[in-house]
DNA sequence: GTCTATACTGAGATAGAC
DNA sequence: GTCTATCTCAGTATAGAC
């Protein structure tokens, strides 16, 4: 068997959504992911700190891509402009991910552990976003408070996106910029 | 001998609170807080579900007193006064449990697990501030745009009040909120 | 109130990649 | 040779079952 990491890792990742769609993640332990994915249960835990993480392993690259859409944008740009680049910039990394999204939302909905961890990583996007508008000369409060006026705009956008994934994500989220800006 | 449970309750938190502060979240456990608190482990998780929990027994009641301002507020108000008023009935909530709060906030900042929690913790008042918007007659994007927003408005507000707890909450308050409606 | 499964941690040994 | 990924072994504590 191969020794690269990186395998092993997309292994685990694969094993454990699968194990919690078909049995539920309460059900499912971290040995059976190991087995699963032809590792030992040590193994699954250099990868990842614990039996949620696997979930979630796409994180920093999505942030690391939306930071950089913010230091990147337009020097124009005003703070609420400036967020919403960083989700438009984040659109491919959604699509090309929706596949594996999908059935992850499915286990993420019936599982408050799970959700929990959703809203930190959420949070911690949002933190970062903040750090970097406020990066491109935007004060502190003002940077706070686009950011998330973006994020709730991109939520809406993506509940109308994931209930019809033919719809392009771009003018969903390009139309509830505009509604809020309406407000 | 059936003791008060809420006696024991109480002691439990505090326990909790100053071992946590003592050695440390990771480092304490559930049968160390039991042991202060002079009850058996399995008491604890009878009054608590997990290990956090025991640090945000208050939520349930600052939820009820939030939602209730919601749907006793005066008639004319907009979506964004309906959210304010509910954070404006919560001062008093916070003004009492303030001394409690600054420990707590201690241990939090520390310790990743807890930070997971709290976020989940205002998550789901948030949700609960929009279901009561929304039964007030706001269509949904908007309540929740409001709310958000209001809670934004609300953290700005605590932050600075935490830096310098003489300060009068309500005002801050206030003031976050002009900052906002001025953007 | 007792018992047990399992999530997680640590130290040390081994094996492939470079 | 170094470095990193993995495995083996042994243990503790949480949380839930009985």
């Amino acid at each position: 068997m191969p020794r690269s990491g990186a395998e092993a890792r997309i292994r685990l990742r694969e094993a454990a959504l699968e194990l919690y769609l078909e049995n539920g993640y309460d059900a499912t332990t971290t040995a059976q992911i190991a087995e699963r994915a032809g590792v030992t249960e040590r193994t699954y835990f250099r990868h990842f700190a614990d039996k949620r993480e696997v979930l979630f392993d796409g994180t920093t690259r999505l942030t690391d891509v939306m930071v950089a859409a913010i230091t990147g944008a337009a020097l124009a740009s005003g703070p609420f402009d400036l967020a919403l680049a960083a989700y438009t910039a984040a659109i491919p990394l959604y699509v090309e991910g929706r596949p594996v999204a999908q059935r992850r939302a499915e286990v993420i909905a019936v599982t408050p552990a799970l959700q929990e961890r959703a809203h930190a990583k959420t949070a911690a996007i949002s933190d970062a976003l903040v750090a970097a508008v406020i990066g491109r000369g935007i004060p502190e409060p003002t940077a706070r408070l686009a950011t998330q006026v973006a994020a709730a705009a991109f939520a809406r956008a993506m509940g109308e996106w994931y209930a019809d994934p033919t719809r392009d994500l771009g003018a969903l989220i390009a139309r509830a910029a505009d509604e809020v800006r309406a407000l």
